[in-house]
DNA sequence: CGCGGCTTTGATGTTCATCAAGTAAAGTGG
DNA sequence: CCACTTTACTTGATGAACATCAAAGCCGCG
C-alpha cells in the first residue's frame, strides 16, 4: 500500500510536458472503471481509482513512444489516435487508427518491457492513465479481471490483422476507397468530415507513396466520387466508392 | 521414448474421425501443463489434466477451421502449422507459420464464439487439446493463470503484425529472401531443408502470385544464391540472400 | 522575405499481375 | 497396370499498376 502510494507520488512528480494537464478523476463512463468495479474487491478498486489520472493530449502529441520503457497504462476516453511502428527501413507504418473503446492501446502493454508501438493523438484526446506496475499487480492478482483483457486484446489484434489482410488484397484505389469509407462509416458517421491524417500519414496507413495517394484522391475528385479540399472530404457517390473498395 | 511409441500404437485404437488418434496423456513438457501446475489449485489442475487429450494430425489435416464454433482449445506440442484466413475475395491468406511454443493458436480462442483462423498441419503435428468450456472456466476463475495468456497472446499478435509490416516494406525478391531466411534461421536451423509449403502457399504467405514466386525462385537459382529442386532448398550464398532480404 | 514542410502534377522506368501455353507429377477409374 | 483427369509447377509475353525522380505551388513561421 505505501509502496503503491509512493509509486503514485512519483508519478505525479516525474510529470513531463505531456502530463501537465493531469488531474484525478472518478468518471463513471470510463471502461476501465466499469471492469474494475464489476470484478475487483472494493479495496483494490479504490486503490486503482485513486491512482488514476486523466491526461489531456493535444493533436499531434505523443502518448507513448515505441522503445521506451513502459511506465504508464492508458485507456483512451475521448479523441482519436494512431498506432504506428518503425519499419526496418526507418519509415513509419501506421497499424491502426483508433477511437475510444477500441482498446488498441492494450496491444502494447504486455509481452515486453518496452512499448512496441508509438501512439499519437490525431485529435485532442483524453486518456485515463494508471501506474503501470500497479495495473500489472492488479491484473495478476485478481480473478476474472484479466480475462476481460484477454478478450479485448484478442479483439484488438484480430482487427489489426484483418485490416492488413483487407489492405493487402486491394490495389491503391481500393485501399483509399476502403479507408475513406472507414472514416465515414465507423469513425465520423457522416459523409462530410475532415481527414485527421496528412497525405503522408494516409500513405503510411495503406503502404503506398504520398504521390500516388494524392494522385488517386485527385482522380476520385475528377470522377465526381468525392470532393476534397485540403483535409475536408465530402463523399458524393458512396455507391461508386463502395464498388471501388470492394473490387479494387 | 517408449512412451511416445506406446502413444503412437494406442493412437490406432480410438473412435471418431478427427479424434481417432487421441488418448489421455500426462506429458511433462507440455507448456500448458507447466502453467497449470505453477498457478492452479491442485484439484483444478487435476481436472484439466484428466480432460486433456493428445491428438495426432497428419500433414495437410485441418486442426480447426475458420468460422466453426469453438469447441476445443489446443496447444501445439510437436510439428509445424499454418494459420490462415479467407480474404474478402475468398482467397486464402496465410498470416503465420508456427512451431510449438509460438502459441499462435491463442489468437483464435478469445473475443469470438467462432474460430477466426484456419489452422492446418504442414508437417505431422501433435497437439494437446482441452475442452473449450472447461478451459475458459479455469481461465476465468484462476488467479495469475490468465495473465500468462495475456503475455503470450500479446507476443503472438505482435509477431504477426511485425511480419505484415516487414513483408509490406519489401518487394517480391525481398519478401522471398526474407521467408527463406526465416525457414532457415528460425524454423529448421540449417541451410538445407525441405520447404513445407507449395508454391501457391508461399504466394499466400507473402501476398503475391504463384507465377512470380516461381519466377523469382528460378532467378535466385540461376544467380547461384540458392539451389532449389521441387521442395528441397539449399542456401548457397547466404550473405547475398540477406542483402536481398534487407534492401529488396 | 526566405526557409522548410506539405501538397500537387508530370514524365519515366520498374515491378508486378494477368493471360496463355506447356510440362511434370499425382491421383482415379477401368 | 495403363489411359485419363486433375493438380502443381514453370516459362514467356504483355500491359497495368506503382515507385521514383523532378519541379513547382502553397502556406505558416521566424
Amino acid at each position: 500500500m505505501s509502496e503503491k502510494f509512493l509509486l503514485y507520488i512519483m508519478n505525479t512528480f516525474t510529470t513531463n510536458l505531456q502530463d501537465k494537464h493531469s488531474l484525478r478523476c472518478n468518471c463513471e463512463d470510463c471502461f476501465i472503471n466499469q471492469i474494475v468495479s464489476k470484478h475487483l474487491a472494493p479495496i483494490i478498486c479504490d486503490q486503482l481509482l485513486k491512482s488514476k489520472m486523466e491526461v489531456k493530449y493535444s493533436q499531434g502529441d505523443t502518448l507513448v513512444e515505441e522503445g521506451e520503457k513502459i511506465n504508464k497504462f492508458l485507456y483512451i476516453k475521448e479523441g482519436l489516435i494512431k498506432v504506428s511502428q518503425l519499419t526496418d527501413k526507418k519509415e513509419n507504418r501506421i497499424i491502426s487508427i483508433a477511437r475510444p473503446h477500441d482498446n488498441i492501446t492494450l496491444l502494447t502493454f504486455f509481452s515486453s518491457e518496452k512499448y512496441l508501438y508509438t501512439i499519437t493523438a490525431l485529435e485532442d484526446t483524453l486518456a485515463c492513465t494508471f501506474p503501470y506496475r500497479l495495473m500489472l499487480d492488479v491484473i495478476k492478482s485478481e480473478k476474472e479481471f484479466s480475462y476481460g483483457f484477454l478478450n479485448m486484446i484478442s479483439y484488438a489484434s484480430s482487427k489489426v490483422i484483418n485490416n492488413f489482410i483487407k489492405l493487402s488484397s486491394r490495389n491503391l484505389r481500393g485501399r483509399l476507397a476502403y479507408i475513406i469509407l472507414n472514416f465515414s462509416d465507423n469513425i465520423y458517421k457522416t459523409d462530410s468530415f475532415d481527414l485527421p491524417l496528412s497525405r503522408k500519414e494516409i500513405a503510411e496507413l495503406i503502404g503506398m507513396t504520398v504521390e500516388n495517394v494524392i494522385r488517386i484522391l485527385s482522380e476520385f475528385k475528377k470522377d465526381g466520387i468525392i470532393n476534397i479540399d485540403g483535409k475536408s472530404i465530402d463523399i458524393l457517390d458512396k455507391k461508386k466508392l463502395q464498388m471501388i473498395s470492394e473490387f479494387g
